[in-house]
DNA sequence: TATGAATGAGTTTTCATTCAT
DNA sequence: AATGAATGAAAACTCATTCAT
């Protein structure tokens, strides 16, 4: 029943004339209802705020506030807080998938494709920070909500993929140990990226250095490339 | 040898098992007037509900239902929701740090004593998931909870003194490499040990795979292990 | 035409029934959305409740309960028990100072306006017994809630300009004393209003006498009136 | 443990005025309890929070904490809170009938007598702003503790007989007015005395000008005085 | 006489959600 | 499509008072 409604969207058309906010819409700049610019500032806020304060920290209210419409709309179109929170872990899963693609990996040689491999993922995660606070968060409930999402288990596949690509192919040529397991491998360099971003307040406070500061990040990020290669090479 | 009884223990993670009763206690489970157990009984539950259900998300009526007293006494003794959280962040923090203070690492040969220092910090995250879960919530929190326990910032420094001297002593060996940075190392390691119990969860959902399975247990720790490892020693 | 068919409507006066808090507003006390009227109503509630039992004193609950509302309400308009409280004041203080206007005294003169200042006072203190009672609580809180009420300070000084262009006037017509300085007459004015209304109960255990008796009423006001005009006036 | 250093009080005289309730006990010097003084020291300090915060405002807690004993004691001698109010009303009104006493105002010249009536009730309230907010106090909660203080009444009417006096002694010399009603005059006295203290906050805030302010003690006191003095005497 | 621990019943406040327009 | 007003249920917290020692 809440979700319903959402088939009737797209066809507003400009009926009405007054423009509230127009920005530069160019499409009908005079429209006065634009669901899916709604949508989409609404979803942008949530995703500020539920990385902020969590699933349960995050105040509908507040959402609602820094919208540019009322806490009614958010309803309208996302049934619930859940929903809503829901909505966004999509979205934010929705965006690494994108970028992953543009690496054309296996173009490269193993050891250069692992380096761009680590390196992405450093990036990644340094930057997107909202990312990886909703992953944690994700865990801290369990990971039920993302299980709901549909596109997500399909979506991490491809890494894995690339992985086996990248380790088949080094130590075809040598390079490579031949007893690693890419899903651990996966997890590897996921932690090492993961958890200075994650962490960084606790750790932060408790050694009086944020390990995300950007002044350490060019280190960092060496240093993660320099652990996994030595961890992959094969002992000569 | 003391590394190797803790392997053999089951997957206690339980609240119970830390905080043994102090010696000389005459403890009578009866006795009505009881301050010292009426707090860590309070303690212990609030430890669980926090780990599990976040700050915001953890119900002072729960916890209190589940004690032996009543919520009353919890803000007796701990003032608010709040200084309940900080008493348990306290504890926990407290723990763990107490522990590795018995491993006796000085003593120990320079790649010995980081592989006793890796396997006691996998260990010691693989079991005590809710110490994971709580950093993480703090994390979530910025932190800002655990800034304020004044016993915090100390317990830490004593890990990084370790691992300098592990350092220093393996650079004199000429086992180690030089250019290694104590707290980056250490970000390392706990990232790798972390990691795989914090985020299983999405983890898990992703590649269907429980990174902290215990069927994964004792190959994620010799593997963490060897990466540590590979990445401390001096090359040939 | 369309006004037409809503004119069997109770009181939609030709106005159509859309932008529902213009000017020419008709109260239909069943309509179900009029937020002025619901704050009205709280406001009125609280007022007598906050009166009667002073600011800790006061229930929340019992507030709502009297009201046509939820406590819900309250604290959607009001946003906490102080806040609802302050509201009163200012809603309180408006009314005396708004009322002290109307009575044009700047065209009476000096003795008959000077008269017309006390009786008025006289009056308001006697009728308004809501008002004497929450300046006696604010005192007891060192009117920490009345500071903080915007209105409140320049509402107040409109008395001043009264009573100063009352003695200058009086002065130049060789009526009054010259050395009286109009804050101090007002405090005068208003001590001997305010008293025997605000500390009727223990001046009438005391002497067995209540001194706001309606009995008394008239003598008081006489009493006080002369008072203060022998005070004022220049010694022949 | 706190109180051992208190041993030697005002009214003890040295004596150590041996176990008040003459029973069969031991008379020991050093003995470790002290009731009166404890009376005593929970008496001041509830004098002190109550008259701050008011009847409902006051917090046990807070007294017992400011004491040198706990909150036990508080309610072994004192029964509740309102029972411990109580007794701060009868030690608060005991003290001004003292006082009074020593004026002699019988022995002085009519106009004198009143002069000096008048001074010693405005320097009274002025100094004692604890009786004067407690009287507050009372009046909101509608006289209704001091009513069963069994001293009260009997103690105010000392000052309508002083006021009797005087009044008929001025009359016959010819220096007062015939028609003034001594209660009604000693209303007057005390809500020009008792204003300018009980309302100083609201009054400072209002004005800016604190009437309690010592600059104004002395313009006050004498305006006080001359405005009843021109009220109670008999035109030329 | 004295005390720290304990408590039931209440009190304020918050929150996600729905209603009427 | 959009909205301000409204709400029940639950949550955090407080208070005067009593218990066991």
């Amino acid at each position: 029943m809440k979700k319903g409604s959402k088939a009737a969207e797209p066809d507003t058309n400009g009926v009405v004339s007054n423009a509230p906010r127009a920005e530069g819409r160019r499409v009908d700049a005079r429209r006065k209802y634009d669901p899916e610019q709604t949508k989409r500032n609404i979803l942008d806020v949530a995703t500020q705020e539920f990385s902020a304060m969590g699933l349960t920290g995050a105040r509908v209210d507040a959402i609602a506030e820094r919208t540019n419409t009322t806490k009614r709309m958010l309803y309208y179109y996302f049934g619930s807080k859940e929903g809503l929170y829901q909505a966004v872990l999509e979205k934010v899963y929705g965006d690494i998938r994108a970028l992953e693609q543009d690496l054309h990996i296996s173009e490269l040689d193993p050891i250069e494709g692992m380096r761009a491999l680590v390196e992405f993922t450093f990036d990644y995660h340094d930057r997107q920070r909202d990312f990886v606070r909703l992953v944690t968060i994700e865990n801290i409930h369990g990971a039920k909500y993302v299980e709901q999402v549909k596109t997500f288990k399909g979506r991490n596949v491809t890494v894995i993929h690339t992985i086996e690509d990248l380790l088949a192919r080094g130590i075809a040529a040598g390079q490579f140990r031949s007893d690693i397991d890419p899903i651990d491998l996966h997890l590897m360099i996921s932690s090492l990226c993961f958890h200075r971003v994650g962490n960084r307040h606790t750790f932060g406070t408790a050694f009086g250095r944020d390990p995300s500061h950007p002044r350490l990040r060019a280190r960092h990020r060496a240093m993660i490339v320099d652990a996994i290669l030595r961890f992959v090479k094969k002992d000569d």
